[in-house]
DNA sequence: GGCCTATAATCTCAATATCAAATATCTTAA
DNA sequence: TTAAGATATTTGATATTGAGATTATAGGCC
């Protein structure tokens, strides 16, 4: 296998943390999803609520934002939600460019109902690590989150 | 705002713990997925090419665990690589049931040319971390992802 | 040997998610 | 009032999953 490309050590290095990161992040969010799945939500369609539920409403843009995902998409995930009366859209009178959408009663109730189940999974998730190893990974973890130097 | 769930501060800690590895993992991958799209390859497809490029041949089974995706998804992802001509199908004599995946010439020369420039984004990505803070986070995710206690 | 049943590996199918690019609508500033 | 920019949706192509179907092997039993 000596044709193999490798790399300098500096490399092989960060290729190691790289895939150990998303490694670790993958196994917390499989859990996640697993759990989700049972009230027939997806990742996205969580995403949403949870960020409604903890800001109030936002636009349709700031969502796309809050979970990364493109203008394109974020219509379609909203559309799925507003089916089942968990947000609404309500079209803004100061600037009706803006869509603003709000969490219904129902949504609320349902994410009431699924959060601490899903707090324990992501504690869970991370349990392997000790509060203090935790900060330490928040911390090594929000550098290259901003890609500073 | 005080109806929201909090949860303990335990959890408050694991919660923010994770959704900076999550930035983390997704601030790295969109660098290298935005050099893979450049080839018109998916990030699964990238993966499959890199695991018979350090592997040799496998099944589909086995790719599908190496990349942590769907049998049925597999089936897709190898059908367009051997569309392409980058991958080729054979089905094992021993056991008719496996299908053993080979990398071609073809695909061995794309991986090989885009390797360089793909480590280079991953060690751009982990930059902002000394190698010893990528040490440091190597071993906390490696914890996480094998969920050990 | 010749059957069953369980297990394994892959593929098919339907539903959904995702993105990028193009479009429609609205606002602001020149 | 027109041009430029902001916001959301539509469209077309692809990816992903989960469930079920298909094909192949293995082990126990007659």
């Amino acid at each position: 296998m000596g044709t193999h490309y490798q790399g300098t050590p500096t490399e092989i290095q960060a290729l190691d943390a790289y895939i150990k990161l998303s490694r670790a992040a993958e196994a917390v969010t499989a859990r996640i999803n697993n759990h989700l799945n049972a009230y027939d939500l997806t990742a996205s369609q969580f995403g949403v609520l949870e960020a409604l539920y903890h800001l109030g409403p936002l636009t349709v843009g700031q969502l796309g934002v809050k979970i990364l995902k493109s203008s394109g998409n974020m219509t379609l995930v909203i559309d799925n939600l507003a089916r089942r009366g968990l947000v609404e859209r309500r079209r803004r009178a100061g600037d009706r460019r803006c869509i603003d959408v709000h969490m219904t009663e129902a949504g609320a109730a349902l994410i009431s109902a699924i959060m601490p189940t899903h707090v324990g999974h992501v504690a869970a998730g991370m349990q392997p690590l000790t509060l203090e190893e935790q900060a330490q990974l928040a911390s090594l973890c929000r550098k290259v989150g901003l890609g500073e130097k």
